[in-house]
DNA sequence: ATAACACAGGAC
DNA sequence: TCCTGTGTTATG
């Protein structure tokens, strides 16, 4: 008989595979398993892409396979081929990948199994039993008197110290009980939904629109356009009705982890199955467990964020990504997949139906919609008695500026708090100010390993870098000239608390920002007393633009979002305009009219005029018309190798070797290499290569064809590289 | 990624 | 001569 071979991915940043030698005495793995392979000096864990290959080595280099983890694959077929895909189009070593798709557990080759927990209760001998008899067996005395409080864990009974023993002779005295619980995937059925709401004519339309082709497995992919407050959600919790009663999971993707548990409470009020939550938050083993509920169809209801794109499911009959827009869907290091269209990928792959919901669509997917792949559902009524914001801007140029803040805003401010309501201030700079410098000689306060200025924080009494984290005293004198007269430039949260509270006295502020709610916990307990109205201003970064609602909040004003309109990055009009629309949703969701201000030095800028006068709508159908005629995504393909290194040279010749092999090719432009946004952070010069092709193929064929040249550039052994496949930020 | 290995320069 | 830091190379 012959031997038999064995291709395997492992978890090293190398594009390309190892083949072993399969023992006879070892069972045959399938494709997908967990092998325990001999890697150099290590063992590690990899995963059997192919058998019985023609091994790329010669037989005698080989090595044995020391231990087949799996009999069955890890991953349902479709999900494998995902996972291919995958690494192939974002061009990342196929090992990292599926590290990345497996728990940590599973990656580190432990077996994937349920968990059991062991509960100890008394028994009914035990409930008579009274404590002082027991004065001679002390630690059954402390046992009993535990339980007489109420059953426990294993681990609660660990704690106490108890020993084996003593648990062993209660038992057999029979006075307790341990019943030992699995945690397996237990059956569920859905016979319907608790209390939901009555549909608006739009709503129930979109929920019509979705239920045939949901049911016939068919994979649609809809973008839900939903202004803030359409009531999307419920279109989401009644859309996965018919899919949980014919007993499908429903898997929901959000963007962040601090929206978890508002929509866990939401959906775990309609639908009475297992819900798990997949996000950075657990422990390996709760995340384990959640991922094998969800494989093995225990779970009902799966929410995650990004990385819960991977998790394998028996059954799913559709999947919701929330917030499509949202950058955080994108990885940015390492394997940088976006979860949003893997998402769809997957959809076609296993035959569900794909929500995507937004109340501000990423041009990427209305292009999608304007070319007949995705399906448009509109939401334009906002649900309820809640009316339209009223939008106006404030010309900067003709005001008189306190600390930022213009006379009209101030005016404006007033007028709502004296009527009882809250403003809520937005400015995405926190700290007092964004740079200290010399009134005399012009020097700047910047950072010794960071091309960036280093922002002043009066509350710590310290300079601080917001790249790379150094701290320096405060300087009272000026490095440069010796002048003592040092002022600050640049308005950030501290100092507009400050200002707020010396233009209008009398009025209590709630500052939100990082540097406010560092505390575990402090940025839920902000956010409810903000919005049980126990501060009158509320002042926030980027922090408070996310998916919370501020009922009495009539007045939401935006600071500062010049820097946005004249941008180097063709992305940021579109971000601004999301950012924009979003904060904007934060006021007048009740019945109070809301009313949005910008304060501007640039009014006359069309994009400013298409927001306040069109709204989004409008503005991304004349965004997409300018890519278009710029030949800039989603009408054109983009991959960015960025490179660092201690030395700027380094950087910039191996960029410059890159551009040397890939300009070759007709059909993919090369820009650069030029100085990344930020060109050098924590003391490493960054510099950056574009490349762009007006189709995704002859790009993704080039890199493929020219990758394994790159990698032997000798230049590369000074410089740190990455490549990222449609790059979403710049900077 | 990571570990072994080779080599250079400094301390002893 | 030994030790240490740094760059190079191989990994099946």
């Amino acid at each position: 008989m012959t031997a038999r071979f064995v291709r395997v991915a492992l978890p090293v940043p190398m594009r390309q595979l190892f083949d072993y030698r399969l023992p006879a005495a070892l069972t045959v793995p399938p494709v997908g398993a967990r092998v325990r392979v001999p890697f150099g000096q290590r063992q590690l864990v990899g995963f059997v892409c192919a058998l019985d290959v023609m091994p790329e080595v010669a037989e005698a280099q080989l090595k044995d396979v020391e231990a087949v983890l799996d009999a069955e694959p890890l991953w349902p077929e479709s999900l494998w081929q995902l996972l291919q895909w995958a690494a192939k189009y974002y061009h990342h070593p196929l090992g990292d990948v599926l590290s990345h798709a497996a728990p940590a557990l599973v990656r580190q080759g432990q077996m994937p199994t349920y968990t059991t927990s062991t509960r100890y209760e008394l028994a009914k001998a035990g409930r008579e039993v009274t404590l002082s008899e027991l004065g001679r067996a002390p630690q059954q005395q402390r046992l009993l008197a535990a339980l007489q409080r109420g059953p426990m864990s294993a681990s609660g009974v660990r704690e106490l110290d108890i020993p084996a023993n003593t648990i062993k002779t209660l038992i057999e005295k029979e006075w307790i009980t341990a019943t030992v619980l699995s945690d397996k995937p237990a059956p569920w059925t859905c016979t319907g939904a608790r209390g939901a709401l009555t549909l608006n004519e739009e709503q129930a339309v979109a929920v019509a629109a979705m239920k045939g082709p949901l049911e016939s497995h068919e994979p649609q992919v809809w973008l839900l356009e939903g202004v803030t407050g359409s009531g999307k959600t419920e279109v989401y919790l009644q859309a996965m009705e018919p899919v949980l009663k014919r007993g499908e999971q429903v898997v929901v993707l959000v963007p962040e982890i601090g929206l978890t548990p508002q929509t866990v409470e939401r959906f775990s009020e309609r639908y009475d199955v297992p819900i798990v939550v997949l996000h950075s938050g657990l422990t390996d083993s709760e995340r384990l467990q959640a991922w094998l509920q969800a494989r093995d169809g225990g779970a009902a209801i799966i929410i995650g964020t990004r990385s819960a794109i991977f998790t394998p499911c028996k059954r799913i009959g559709l999947m919701i990504l929330d917030e499509e827009h949202d950058s955080s869907f994108k990885q940015q290091d390492g394997f940088r997949y976006n979860a949003r269209d893997l998402a769809v990928k997957r959809a076609h792959q296993d035959k569900f139906g794909l929500v995507l919901g937004s109340a501000t669509p990423s041009l990427e997917s209305l292009a999608n919609v304007k070319a007949g792949r995705y399906h448009l559902l509109e939401l334009k009524k906002r649900a309820g008695a809640a009316q339209k914001a009223h939008h106006a801007i404030i010309d900067l140029k003709q005001q008189r500026l306190h600390q930022g803040i213009s006379d009209q805003l101030l005016t404006t401010m007033a007028k709502h708090l004296q009527a009882g309501n809250q403003v809520l201030i937005f400015l995405n700079r926190r700290g007092y100010a964004s740079a200290l410098l010399c009134h005399e000689c012009g020097w700047v306060s910047e950072c010794h390993r960071c091309q960036a200025n280093m922002t002043l924080h009066q509350q710590d009494n310290i300079l601080q870098c917001h790249h790379c984290g150094a701290q320096r005293r405060i300087p009272r004198q000026c490095g440069h000239c010796g002048s003592t007269q040092i002022i600050s430039q640049g308005l950030g949260t501290e100092q507009l608390e400050e200002a707020i509270a010396r233009q209008l006295p009398g009025y209590s502020i709630l500052r939100i920002d990082r540097d406010s709610t560092r505390r575990k916990g402090s940025l839920e307990e902000a956010l409810q007393a903000a919005a049980r109205g126990e501060y009158q201003v509320l002042i926030g970064t980027q922090m408070l633009a996310k998916g919370h609602h501020f009922p009495n909040v009539t007045l939401v004003a935006l600071l500062d979002v010049d820097g946005a309109l004249y941008s180097s990055d063709f992305r940021a009009p579109e971000r601004l305009a999301q950012l924009y629309l979003q904060v904007a949703g934060r006021a007048g969701r009740a019945e109070k009219p809301g009313t949005v201000v910008l304060q501007t030095h640039h009014p006359e800028h069309p994009l400013i005029q298409e927001l306040v006068n069109n709204g989004y709508s409008h503005f991304a159908s004349s965004a997409l018309t300018e890519r278009e005629q710029a030949l800039l995504p989603p009408y054109a393909a983009m991959a960015l190798i960025r490179a660092e290194a201690t030395s700027r040279q380094a950087a910039e010749t191996l960029l410059n070797a890159m551009a040397h092999v890939l300009g070759e090719h007709p059909q993919v432009a090369i820009i650069g290499p030029i100085p990344a946004p930020l060109g050098r952070r924590a003391g490493r010069y960054r510099y950056q290569l574009l490349l762009h092709a007006d189709q995704r193929a002859p790009l993704h064929q080039w890199l493929l064809q020219q990758l394994p040249t790159l990698e032997k550039l000798p230049e590369g052994r000074k410089a740190r590289w990455s490549l990222d496949i449609d790059p979403q930020d710049f900077a």
